[in-house]
DNA sequence: CGGCTAACTTGACATAAATCATCCATCAGT
DNA sequence: ACTGATGGATGATTTATGTCAAGTTAGCCG
């Protein structure tokens, strides 16, 4: 709950850099060539990991960063006046999180890690002066917010236009993919975030996705354990959530 | 319904220009000196206007240009694969459509004209080029995508938690507010779209929307005439919305 | 002007999902 | 191993909103 910094974690190792970062095709160095990424990797602060809870950034604060995960998960969320939360999105190793608050002086969400995660800072005045020298790194930048426009367009329609059997097929299939991009399995994962998230995310009740879940391994489409998951049915699961097999529903990169 | 383009029209009078534009602090000028903003003109295509019901570009369609709305007013909606519209936006003057495609090489989305409208073209590559070379306009093309990446959260927000009131609220108020910005009155105005648009746009039926609508009137919040309304009571109607007068509640700029 | 269509409103009824109330499982800490 | 806390599942009931079915109004075109 706490923004106060976890005591200091030595990081064991080397230091990790773009370069020989695992995640670097899916992550902001993307595009850059070998030297770019090096002028990248200055900029990038790794900082000690964060604990399942902590909040990365809160609503309201002074923009100063964005953030690669690297390792672990997040949630980020808006609070509306009265209080309640909605969650925009989780966030898995490689994805950026903050541009959205780019033309605002401060975050327009809260960031709370789902795990212990570690996270990759770029400080915003470097990244900028960096972008003004780098097309390439200027166009990521671009292709992921056009990419997180897309994700939420998408959860607009998920959100006004289907119903609750639609939403959470839609919604493990999206998990799925990206774990399957990251070189994972895409039919055996566990679910970094509660029950109570997922409904937030949604726009359901926690006891609809209790349900639905049940009902879908009465149907044999998935089996679930907590919150290890796995997939047996995916085609019927994509006819569920209205989507093609190969149709775009990976909502968040 | 047809992309056909309408016969020629001549515009009347002179071209307009960036410089001389009354909408030119609003837009995507907005940041840039008078030599970087006449580079902009440069490059920018003022067709002949499109008609009520005309698209601007379809989802799918090979994203060229992004436009700039001078006159009138557009939706742009996504389509499910079950055919399934969803709004995702309205669009008046001044207002920037095409950005969320950036990335992809097609058109996420579709737009449509709600009234016959001008529009400014701005062609992706000699905006890109151009981005290279003025700094101030790339951050303006980053801070407008923000904005978009917020207005959809906001919208996450609303389609998620808020109930019919409280969305139909937000929507008249987002509208005044944007109407204010431009110059004209934030209490009487014209909705330039349909009332089943309202309803695909807000999540709900139009029924719900009717309903709402007279619900208002008779507890003396606003009056409408058809799709001219005017605002009696903003301070309530904030308080409906779930927001704080003074808190961001325009979502589309 | 009248007649036609599309847009809007209104009422009666149906329903998906929320709420409320337990109950059960899992896990951390003593 | 016990205990309390947290997360998850399930059943009974309520409710906001959707759906269906008429009306009504408003704009448009011959």
């Amino acid at each position: 709950m706490k923004t106060t910094p976890a005591a200091p974690t030595p990081i064991r190792g080397t230091q990790p850099h773009c370069q020989t970062c695992s995640l670097n095709a899916l992550c902001l160095p993307l595009s850059l060539n070998d030297q770019d990424m090096e002028r990248l990797d200055d900029i990038i602060r790794r900082g000690r990991p964060i604990q399942k809870g902590q909040l990365l950034f809160q609503q309201g604060e002074e923009f100063q960063s964005v953030f690669a995960v690297r390792t672990g998960a997040l949630k980020t969320f808006t609070l509306a006046s009265n209080g309640e939360e909605q969650i925009t999105g989780f966030h898995l190793a490689s994805e950026l999180i903050g541009l959205s608050g780019y033309d605002a002086g401060n975050y327009p969400l809260t960031a709370k890690a789902l795990e212990t995660t570690t996270v990759c800072e770029i400080p915003l005045h470097q990244l900028e002066s960096l972008a003004d020298e780098l097309p390439d790194l200027r166009k990521q930048l671009m292709r992921t917010m056009g990419t997180e426009i897309r994700h939420d367009q998408n959860m607009m329609l998920l959100l006004s236009k289907k119903n609750a059997e639609e939403r959470v097929a839609s919604f493990l299939l999206d998990i799925s993919n990206r774990y399957a991009r990251r070189g994972f399995s895409a039919t055996h994962f566990r679910l970094p975030m509660s029950r109570v998230d997922i409904s937030n995310y949604l726009g359901l009740a926690v006891e609809t996705i209790s349900r639905v879940f049940t009902r879908f391994q009465k149907n044999e489409l998935i089996e679930t354990q907590g919150k290890e998951v796995i997939i047996l049915d995916v085609d019927t699961l994509y006819d569920m959530a209205g989507l093609n097999a190969n149709e775009e529903c990976e909502q968040g990169e």
